[in-house]
DNA sequence: CGCCGGATTGAAGGTACTCAATCCGTGTGG
DNA sequence: CCACACGGATTGAGTACCTTCAATCCGGCG
């Protein structure tokens, strides 16, 4: 039963990429759907692609007015909230084909700042018209509830970690889930390319950054992976997942 | 600009009861929509009363199928997910009104406990249904979201404070919360009864149960608030609100 | 080359945890 | 009615882990 690691969340929902969707990388929306090429060609025609963000740009901030979903058609993004006195909560890092957004629907304003990792291209979604298509049909809409639940399952696994886990397991956790994510994209699950700094990591595992560089200087020394700085080898798959099977 | 400050989530969507829902109390699906008495009756028509929950029994179980959803008609419950070790993590505590079991949306299977908390009724809402209805009413529908997406902002303010703030502060956080809810269901916010132990505090908040006691007695000895056990009363509410606002 | 930001490493300190003793309220049985 | 046991809560002392502060390293870029 290791579905109460939820941080590794199950990635049958973005296993493979549906070749229907030309216009936008839908994985996460179109993609485990049963959708004629009609309908699929109408998810399409309501998305808005926009390109050109690069690291450091806001896709939206906290408290803008909220009009679309965005899925992440290349590039990545991270969600953090703020605190009134600065103080910054990394909520997830969000890769090629993942959906952000759905935090504003309760709002209508959104609650968070979504920020470019790296070059990126997202597709807008407006919600109006997602909403009105998913009244249509109704794969589209028990899909969209998935994701939005799916976003809530993997909030509850952030916080089992962030509530009981000691520092290596949270960096495990989060090495692993990475690693899975990439492997449904069809990337190496044992080689890759963090885009994220030691504080940003450190934010979101609610560690300091000289924790994290702690952490993965002693997995490095314990010949589990291999750290290069932001390049990353897993070296020993089963000692990484057994940080978190056992409280050490 | 206190919506960083997301675990005191905005009340307005419970902000008042819709005398309508009668078969049950479904204040946080039915009430800030507009429907016909004539729709409310027909949402009404599909739930199904269950009574009888006393302390510590399961609403369901980490990995039960999903069918419905459920709507706390009175008492309380609280979530937790488990990780395999053992270590719980609690994940919410909800109260009359409020609606759980959307975790379980994503992968049709429950992915946490949910337990009362003390004598609980509640009504289930056979999910099939719910969203066929909310195909032929856009209100509903929209409502459903919102619910979805306020579940994903309130785990987001969960994750700010486990992430990112003291003990002393994880509890002020915890007490003003809850002290909002009380109010916005008509009950004295500044005086109240906790229903949960030091033990599942602490799982929540991410402490453990001692330190969840000395913050209390802290508070306590600095006047901000008198504690006999489970009985709480907030003597300056100012000071517990500041404890947030700075890091001490 | 030298600067810069990010990463690493070390040492000292603090916060929360662990372990243990005691308290207190409730319920049970003599 | 009191004695006692029990579970939850409180409090204390010592410890572990993470943070803080600071120095150094490293790679990229002007």
């Amino acid at each position: 039963m290791t579905k109460a690691l939820t941080l590794q969340q199950p990635v049958t929902l973005t296993a493979q990429l549906r070749s229907h969707c030309s216009t936008c990388n839908l994985r996460e929306l179109c993609m485990p759907i049963d959708l004629s090429p009609n309908d699929m060609q109408r998810i399409n025609a309501l998305t808005m692609l926009k390109r050109g963000y690069s690291r450091g740009d806001y896709l939206y901030h906290c408290g803008d007015p909220f009009h679309s979903l965005y899925a992440i058609r290349s590039g990545s993004f991270k969600t953090q909230v703020l605190h009134e006195d600065g103080r910054e909560q990394v909520t997830g890092f969000q890769m090629t084909g993942e959906i952000i957004g759905m935090d504003a629907i309760c709002t209508d304003v959104h609650t968070c700042d979504a920020i470019a990792m790296e070059s990126s291209e997202v597709c807008a979604l407006p919600f109006n018209q997602l909403e009105a298509m998913s009244r249509e049909l109704p794969s589209l809409q028990r899909h969209l509830h998935k994701i939005m639940s799916r976003e809530i399952v993997r909030d509850q696994g952030i916080m089992l970690l962030l509530g009981s886990m000691r520092a290596e397991e949270r960096l495990a956790a989060f090495l692993l889930n990475f690693s899975q994510r990439l492997a449904a994209r069809g990337f190496s699950p044992s080689q890759f390319q963090l885009r994220m700094s030691r504080q940003e990591i450190g934010s979101y595992l609610g560690l300091k950054l000289e924790t994290v560089s702690r952490a993965f200087s002693h997995f490095q020394n314990e010949g589990i992976i291999n750290v290069k700085v932001r390049s990353i080898e897993i070296l020993d798959l089963a000692r990484l997942q057994a940080c978190l099977k056992c409280s050490n």
